[in-house]
DNA sequence: CAGTATCCTGACGGATACTG
DNA sequence: CAGTATCCGTCAGGATACTG
């Protein structure tokens, strides 16, 4: 795969787009179905209004969700996919996939590694301590005579 | 899609590291091939040694990303993916292929909801100007008598 | 070359208050 | 309900210097 990896082009532009945390759950949330705003809020865990809104902003600018307002009181906002969302919604569902088949796998990895740096630093520690003995070996040995 | 959506779960955070801008790229570039440190810091433009260093780590404990040292001078360190990587990889370039199809489509969905929003801004502007434009003339009637 | 350590700034984003 | 506006803390991340 080679493309443009300026940073200014518009392939990594949409990228971060899309990398965004929160615009990836937005868009894997609003599978096939329309979501009202405190909807979304409830549904995921830890976004702020602002962000959230923020985030529905963006999508709505890239043509990936669409924003119906209801003329009723009290409001009432309708989120969904555009066909064009549709269409990012199907990779990023085989990025969910992914990380739900893998999540274990990761999980042992991190274990591992984990263990292998503690071990490292250990090691380190203990070189340390030994170079440290020797140096007061060689200064009470000079104190001695 | 129905998932666990707590902020504290597995799949949101290994979401979190895949949605990363930093790692999304590094192994979007590592496609069936090493590269060394600084040949990844030339090829993702905007990068810092700091963030790629970081990246490299995370990427690495989470097993998707292999780090080799050569006990050579100068050093030479190698970075591959894992077959885990390669899985990810997969579905990574789903992504990337994806903006590259609709890059058109998005920049066109931008140019028409800023259009929309300067359109409506500047309807707002008129609508001021003329209650601005009605107060004065009931102030000068008042100032008449 | 391939990093780590340190410092420092700016922007991301949370909390709060207010509006249509 | 569905936001926007404002304030403000933190922490991600850049710049720089140093090391194996």
């Amino acid at each position: 795969m080679q493309w443009d990896t300026r940073e200014d082009c518009e392939v990594r532009q949409i990228l971060d787009r899309v990398a965004d945390k929160w615009s990836l759950l937005v868009i894997a949330l609003l599978d096939r179905r329309t979501l009202r705003f405190t909807e979304l809020k409830r549904a995921i865990d830890g976004v702020s209004q602002r962000m959230l809104a923020q985030t529905l902003r963006h999508l709505e600018r890239d043509g990936l969700v669409s924003r119906v307002v209801h003329a009723t009181v009290p409001p009432r906002v309708d989120y969904a996919l555009t066909p064009l969302g549709v269409t990012l919604h199907e990779t990023i569902r085989t990025l969910v996939t992914w990380t739900e088949t893998h999540q274990n796998e990761i999980a042992a990895a991190r274990t591992a590694y984990d263990r292998r740096i503690e071990a490292e630093r250990l090691a380190a520690e203990r070189e340390a301590a030994e170079r440290d003995a020797l140096a007061h070996d060689v200064l009470t040995a000079g104190q001695g005579r």
